[in-house]
Order: C-alpha cells, then sequence, then structure tokens
DNA sequence: TTGACAATTAAACAGCGTTTACTAAAATAT
DNA sequence: ATATTTTAGTAAACGCTGTTTAATTGTCAA
C-alpha cells in the first residue's frame, strides 16, 4: 500500500496532534507511544516521522498547544478594572485552576525533557516567556521600577508553580484542594505585602 | 554458572544503589537501565530482582539517599544562635546550593515517578515530611500560631522549590546563577516581611 | 504512456523492564 | 559420607519502545 492522499501532510499532522492530546489526558506522558499515536489515527509510525522530526518534538508541540490554551484561559480572567493585586491574585488562582481541571496535561509540560538538548527551542520557550510576561504587566503597575517588577513577577510566579508541582508529585500533604488554593493565595498575599511594604519606606 | 555468593543481599543491594547513583550522577535518570546497572556491579538483570520488586523500587531508594544528604546538608548549615529569619533564609540558599551541586541527583527526585501508583510509599514520604518540618520549626518561632507556621513553611518551602524547578528545567532565564539565590532571597524575605507585617496588626 | 516522484508500509535494529526455566553450588538432613 | 533440598545466579525469552530502512504503489507531469 502507499500513497492514500486521504490526508495533507498539515492534517495527518493535526490528527496526530490531537490524538497525542487524548492520550496524554487519559493515560499521561508515557501513555503515549509512537505507534499508539499511529494506530489512532490509522497510519503507521513511518508516517508520523514524516511530519515531526521524533516523538520528542511531537510532545513538545502538543506541551505548546497547553501553554497556549493555559494562557489564554489566565487572559480570559482579568478584568480591565481590576486592581493589579486583584489581577495577580486572581492569575495565581487561574494557574491552579488549570493545573486541577487538566492533571496530565499540566504535568506533561514539566514532566517531558528533550534528553541530550539542553535548551528547548525558542517556539517553546516563548511561550513561557509569554507567561512570566502576562504576571509582570501586572507587578509592574505596583511597583514602577522595571528590575523590580520582573523580579517580582518572577519569584509570584516560581511560587504558585512551586506549591503546584509538590502538590500535584504528592509530595505536599493536603487535606484537600481548597487548601491549595489559600496556599496560594497566602504566598502571593504576604509576598504583595512584603514587597509593598519594601516600596513605601 | 549459579551461586557464587560472593557478595550477600546486602551488599548486593549496596552496590546497585551506588552503581545507579553514579549513573544518575553522571547521565541522569534516563540514564539508568536494570541492564546498565547489574552490568555495573558485575551481575545479570536477574540478580537485581532478588533485591529489588523492580526499577521503581531502586530509584526511589536512591532518590530516599539523595533526600537523607539533602536533609543533613540543610542542618549542617544552621548555627544555634541564629535568628529564626537567617535560619529560614539558610535553609533556602542552602536547598538551591545542593541543587545547583547535584542537579542530575536533585532531578532525578521529582523526575521520577512510579507509574500506576498514586502514592509514594511511607518511607519516602517521611523523608519529604522531614524537609517540611524542618522549615516549619523555623517559622514556628516566628509566629506561635501552628497553622500559621505550617502554612508559611510550606509556602515558603514551595516557593524556594518552583525558583529551582523552574531554573533546572530551563523555564526561568536568568544571566547567571548569582541571580537564582538571589530570587529565593527575594521571595523569602518578601513573605516574611508580609508575614510578620499581618503579625503586628 | 512512460518516467519520476513521494506517500506509505512492513520489517528490521537495538534497546528497554520483567519473567521464565534452568543450572549448579551450597546448606541441610540422613 | 551421601542424598536431598534449597537457592544464587544466569541466559533466554516476551512484548514493548523509538527510529531507520528498503521496498512498494498510487499519483502526477511530460
Amino acid at each position: 500500500m502507499a500513497r492514500r492522499s486521504e490526508h495533507s501532510k498539515n492534517e495527518i499532522k493535526a490528527m496526530a496532534l490531537s490524538a497525542t492530546k487524548s492520550l496524554v489526558e487519559q493515560q499521561g506522558l508515557s501513555g503515549v507511544s509512537a505507534r499508539k499515536v499511529a494506530g489512532e489515527i490509522g497510519y503507521t509510525v513511518g508516517s508520523l516521522y514524516m511530519v515531526f522530526d521524533n516523538l520528542d518534538d511531537l510532545i513538545l508541540q502538543v506541551n505548546a498547544d497547553t501553554l497556549d490554551e493555559l494562557y489564554r484561559q489566565l487572559k480570559q480572567n482579568i478584568r480591565k478594572d481590576d486592581a493589579a493585586r486583584v489581577t495577580l491574585e486572581k492569575l495565581g488562582r487561574g494557574y491552579i485552576d488549570f493545573a486541577l481541571a487538566n492533571p496530565r496535561r499540566w504535568n506533561a509540560i514539566f514532566e517531558h525533557h528533550v534528553n541530550g538538548v539542553a535548551h528547548n527551542p525558542d517556539w517553546f520557550q516563548h511561550r513561557v516567556e509569554a507567561m512570566f510576561s502576562l504576571v509582570e504587566q501586572y507587578t509592574a503597575k505596583i511597583n514602577a521600577n522595571p528590575t523590580q517588577a520582573v523580579k517580582a513577577a518572577r519569584a509570584l510566579w516560581c511560587g504558585v508553580h512551586g506549591i503546584c508541582v509538590l502538590y500535584m508529585t504528592n509530595k505536599l500533604h493536603l487535606p484537600d484542594q481548597v487548601q491549595l488554593q489559600a496556599l496560594a493565595e497566602d504566598l502571593v498575599n504576604n509576598y504583595l505585602n512584603g514587597w509593598m511594604k519594601g516600596v513605601e519606606e
């Protein structure tokens, strides 16, 4: 058999991405294999290598999509007339909400890492940076000093992320998810209180 | 060939753990395989299954050792007459120092996760909890309210961990490692400032 | 209608974790 | 001292993995 031409390369790519997304959602990253993905879309492994460099490339693209979705969802929560502080709290809450709602896809972003390669490709890194600069927009409203705003954005984002990671990997023992949000709120609030105290002085 | 009895079960176990530790140090978690470990210690795969349930069990024990080492190192930095706040800063710095000095072993702790199993075994979880309670000892000196002390310890520890994770996975772009420590210091300082401000009021 | 091209597959390779059946040495019982 | 049981250890197998290869075949251009 050969050359069915039922689907364009782009279609195959889209089908593979969608199938992988489902596999990640249902079984996590370890549930993804080239043969499984190929099987899902009615092709054989070889065809995947026509549209992706390798499996890491495929997974990276799924993760990029997840980051895009997260970004969109975070932005959606923002109200134009909210105080910067309120927005920062919303961003933290939104991040945790997303992780709780899409645990395996969220996990895949951080679980996956290309083995021999030190750095992720630019198109992936841009998505990560977009996240930071979203936070930065609002820390900058509290403290106009750009260095300070960048630092605060990073610290806050890392903090919320750390809470998320440890919870999702069963290394943070909390009675329920409500306390997860409370912990993040506590972190953001106290950090901002301390930060603003420093600004006033 | 059979029954050489050159080494006791415990000796084989220790040799395997040590070989795995080296493999993780040199090539990361993905560089570990049953055949490689067995080869290093001059046995075949089957012998590993005599002393470990499976490869996850082996890796989990290596990670537990790493946690023990980290714990020891953190404690070593503490001076009895330091203020609680100073100790908390030292703990954060010590954590990052350890991760920078042993990147692959530190990574392995969080990269590895047993697939089908939701929870890690107790003997592993205890090590994680020990870490939190170490921090808790010093947050409790700042705020005697136990709930508050626990929350602050978790928030701080998660925050420092988050900084570490994002940096180590190339998702936090910093010019150099000095700024990594500065960021952690900033997080701890501002959080504690905010927290103590709340206490005073 | 023929020739070139490219989509697709099946098969192979080397590695993986784990299990199996088997061997042979040591420990125990007679 | 001999026979029997136990067990350390191995080699080989199973089914899986990512990736590459050669071969096949449908489609399009000349």
